[in-house]
This record gives C-alpha cells, sequence and structure tokens, in this order.
DNA sequence: CTAGCTCGGTTCGGAATTCGAACCAAGCAT
DNA sequence: ATGCTTGGTTCGAATTCCGAACCGAGCTAG
C-alpha cells in the first residue's frame, strides 16, 4: 500500500492469511491503538493519553500501520501542520477481530459482567458475533469446522513436496 | 513464576475485555500457536518445527497459555514422561478471533485468494463471520455499531469523571 | 556397553525492542 | 519572554528475543 518496498520475505509472505494478518496488527500496541480509533480517537496526543504508551513507540505503530493501509494521516489544520489518523475501509474491515477479542474476554474475563456492551445502532439490542454458515443461515460451534485449501494456495507448494 | 503472586495492576486488570485478552494471546508467537492447536499440533517438537521458534521461547509461551487457561498439558506417555498440549474450552472459544484474522488476511492481504478456506464440516459450503444482530436476525456492517456501559462498566469510573 | 537419536526442555551471551525521560520545533496565549 | 500544546525525535538503560549449546531420560543399533 503505502510503498512497501517488497519486503525481503517475498511474495507470499505466509501461506496463512492468519500469519499476513498478525504481520500488521499481531501487537498488542497495535490493536489497542486501532480499539481507540474505532471509539473516535484521532489525534497522536489522545491515544497517547488513553493508552499511557511511550510516545516513540506511538509513533512508530503509527507509521507501520498507516503504511499498511489500515490508518490515514489527514491534515485537520495547516499552520502548525497538524495530523490525525483515521480509520480506511481496510481498517474498519478489522472490527470483527476487535469484537471477536472482546467478547472472548467478556466471557472468560469479566467476572462482573462485560464492561461494555457493542449494540446494533438501528435496533438498539446487542451484537453477537458467530461462526456462521451461509447455506445452512445457522450459527454454530467451533468443532464443526474442517479447512481445505483454497485458490491463493496454487504456486506455494513446491510440486516436490507433498507432506 | 509458578504462582503468579497478583500482579501489580489489581483488580480489573484493564477496563476493557479487549485489553485483557490481550494480556493472554495479544502476541504474534501465541496466536500462531494457538493456530496450530487448532490445526491438530499437539506436541513441542511439531510446533517448534511448524513455527521455526526458538525452543525457549515456545516453552515459555506454552507455559503462558497453559496458565492462562487455554492449553492444558496432558501426559501422553509414562515413561519418559512427555506431555502434550490440547486446547480447552476457554481455547477453543478462540476460534472467532483467529477465523477473524483470517478472514481478514484473506480479504485484504491474498493477492492469489485465500490460501485455506474453512468449511461448514455438516453442509460441507464455507464458512463466514459477520456482525450480526440476534434480534434482527441480519447482518451489519461495522459503522452500524455503538457502545455503551455494561454491568461490568460499575466500580470502575470514579463517579467524578463524567466524559 | 556405548554411540547416536528423539523429545522436551534449560541456559547463556549477544542482538533487537521497548521503555521513560529529555529534548526539539512551530505556533498560540499571557 | 515565558510558558503551554501538539507531534514528534533522540538517547541510554532495561527488557525481551534469538540461536546455539547443553542436559537428561529413554530408546535403538552395532
Amino acid at each position: 500500500m503505502g510503498a512497501r518496498p517488497l519486503q525481503d520475505d517475498d511474495a507470499p509472505a505466509a501461506a496463512c492469511s492468519i500469519a499476513r494478518s498478525l504481520d500488521i496488527v499481531g501487537d498488542r500496541w497495535s490493536i489497542l491503538i486501532l480499539r481507540d480509533a474505532f471509539r473516535g480517537l484521532r489525534r497522536f496526543d489522545q491515544i497517547r493519553r488513553d493508552l499511557d504508551i511511550p510516545k516513540a513507540v506511538l509513533a512508530d505503530r503509527l507509521r507501520k500501520l498507516v503504511e499498511a493501509g489500515v490508518l490515514a494521516r489527514h491534515r485537520y489544520q495547516d499552520h502548525p501542520p497538524r495530523h490525525e489518523y483515521r480509520l480506511t475501509a481496510m481498517g474498519r474491515e478489522l472490527s470483527p477481530i476487535l469484537v471477536a477479542l472482546m467478547q472472548w474476554g467478556d466471557r472468560w474475563l469479566s467476572e462482573n459482567g462485560p464492561p461494555t456492551v457493542l449494540v446494533h445502532e438501528p435496533c438498539g439490542t446487542e451484537v453477537r458475533m458467530a461462526l456462521h454458515c451461509t447455506t445452512c443461515g445457522e450459527d454454530f460451534p467451533p468443532t464443526a469446522i474442517t479447512s481445505r485449501p483454497g485458490p491463493g494456495a496454487a504456486a506455494l507448494r513446491p510440486p516436490t513436496e507433498s507432506t
């Protein structure tokens, strides 16, 4: 996106979308920064104060997130040129990850019930996320999942090796 | 280490389930280890080879994941006492997080389509995860979410502050 | 019986990251 | 002119990560 100069680990960073995603958001601070972005925080200092993160680390993470394309830097004032960081479409689509993290924490780590509840605005009731089958139209437990290679698996396996 | 002596940041580690979850899985290796666990890898050396992770780091992460309760150590052989690591119920429920990471990577980071596809076994079709409203019964975009304090928010806010 | 192999680690020293504190710069307010 | 705010950068110290070596219990081949 930004201009990533074609990293060392070439074409397919990893044959796994989870690993690829983690290259971008697989870091405690990055996720927390994105959480703040979803909560509407956009300015360097807002985020810094909220997370109590060292400035150097915040600057570094923001730069990387912008480079990756999940945040965009917008000039919101000219004279002392100031920028704020906003979620891009790519960034907004990270929400299922955050919601999943939140739900899991709610369920297993919150003695007194969830500290925050997400609400589906149009109807005002609570959001829940579940594994969903588009064919059945039903939700199901994690145990009902299998996997198979998808289209992107081609060209990853050197045809010799087959374990 | 052994028994964590009641950390400095006392009662509610953070007023945010995301932050709490990240205390456990907010680390690149931990997530990758859990992914392997979902894929059926259970032994130290299997995982080590698959991830190409330094042994010391793997030992450390496994210990922490067991401590946290997402993995359990099972003796699978007695004489040279050997153990394997299995997902607990708590661990299995992390799957939405992994699925969300995977879907996001599929969508934004996979030029040639998803390297792996998850399948809903009973019906054989592809799994998709979406934000879902239990009342409407419909899926919706991230922009349709608001939040409000939940039950666990009590005792967290000093009653003075209200921004 | 002894050399080598496997599995599941631990230990060690050096390299890379992170941290907190200090500093910088541009502009505004007093 | 002094200080405050925003958005950083720089620096040395502390932490964490890495890779390689080693360990120990048991098995196996010769």
